[in-house]
DNA sequence: CGTCCGTTTCAGAAATTTCTGAAACGGATG
DNA sequence: CATCCGTTTCAGAAATTTCTGAAACGGACG
């Protein structure tokens, strides 16, 4: 497996935006590289195109499982494991969210929580701060909940009305009885 | 400064995060504090508090400030900086998911532009998944152009309406020509 | 202009994360 | 059940990031 220069690159990129992802650099070559190839990759293949060790390769190849970002496949006769990224970037999209989300949102939710349940401790403005993020995050969180059911192509539609839903809200009275200004 | 156990463990789930939120324990810790506190705190008190060395405060700091997050205070007839986070906690998200976008879907989105410029390099599939990449990214940076226009009203209007979202493309044929199911 | 008070910088130390090679493991096959 | 082929684990090495203390800096004030 030799890399195309722009392979190359696009490798390179992705492992130097690796730490900032949350991901390291090797985890984030790895991606890169079969999110180029059309055809999965074995562990193999990888560990020669991207010049790691045998053992880095099968980290993270974990690694990016554990995030649901790659795809094992079989080849017929062959028993060795083969990886791709999903066709469809919406997916990626969602599962990277959804991730993230589990990683960096969730555990301080329930931290959130747990500390209110601890009941009141004789700091009303600490206590009032943390009651107030745990309900934005909640809001946050359940309308995460509800996008991610919608369908890719209503998304899509969506995001693409861009700055008209804001104006919609005024023209939808059934569905927002509490709008500020008259038309 | 002496923290209440609240405080205490806040500040500490915040340290815990920092790594996994793409700034250190240190910046976590800092920024955890100032958010609890409502009156503004010095270099000093932070040191003190978070039992941590001067300067590494001062790097803290230094980075906290360039994300945006604190602000910077003075006391009248004191010549020390003084730090807050924002009240606004819809500002601080603003914040956030602006500059985290700046560091990590910006320098990518570049990227991907000069690849495409540096013309057809024989490895169409490679070229296509990249275009495809570019296309979405664009797609979702111009909404979020256009959402952080929106007053903070608007958007937890929008959020709060949640599914109702997705039933209300149907119902708004005037701003969807396009749609794909008649009612 | 020198002192005082606070901030920033920086080189090295400490801690953490990442990476490697070797060994252990596993399970299909003859 | 021994061998073969591939995967995973793991302890130590290497690299990177974070943190510290000391020194440099800066600017207000007498």
């Amino acid at each position: 497996m030799t890399l195309s220069p722009l392979q190359q690159e696009f490798v390179l990129h992705f492992g130097e935006m690796g730490s900032r992802w949350g991901i390291n650099r090797t985890v984030g070559q790895i991606y890169a590289l079969l999110f180029l190839n059309e055809t999965p990759l074995n562990a193999e293949q990888i560990t020669g195109a991207l010049g790691i060790s045998r053992s880095n390769t099968s980290m993270g190849l974990k690694e990016l499982q554990s995030w649901n970002l790659v795809r094992l496949r079989h080849v017929p006769g062959d028993r060795r494991d083969y990886f791709t990224t999903p066709d469809d970037l919406w997916e990626i999209v969602r599962t990277l969210v959804a991730e993230r989300r589990k990683r960096e949102i969730d555990p301080t939710l329930t931290k959130l929580r747990e500390l209110e349940m601890s009941g009141p401790q004789d700091d009303p403005y600490a206590e009032a701060r943390i009651a107030e993020l745990r309900e934005m995050i909640e809001m946050m969180t359940q309308f995460h909940d509800e996008m991610s059911r919608l369908e890719t192509e209503r998304l899509v539609q969506l995001m693409t009305m861009g700055r008209k839903l804001g104006g919609l809200l005024d023209r939808t009275p059934r569905l927002n009885p509490f709008r500020r200004k008259t038309q």
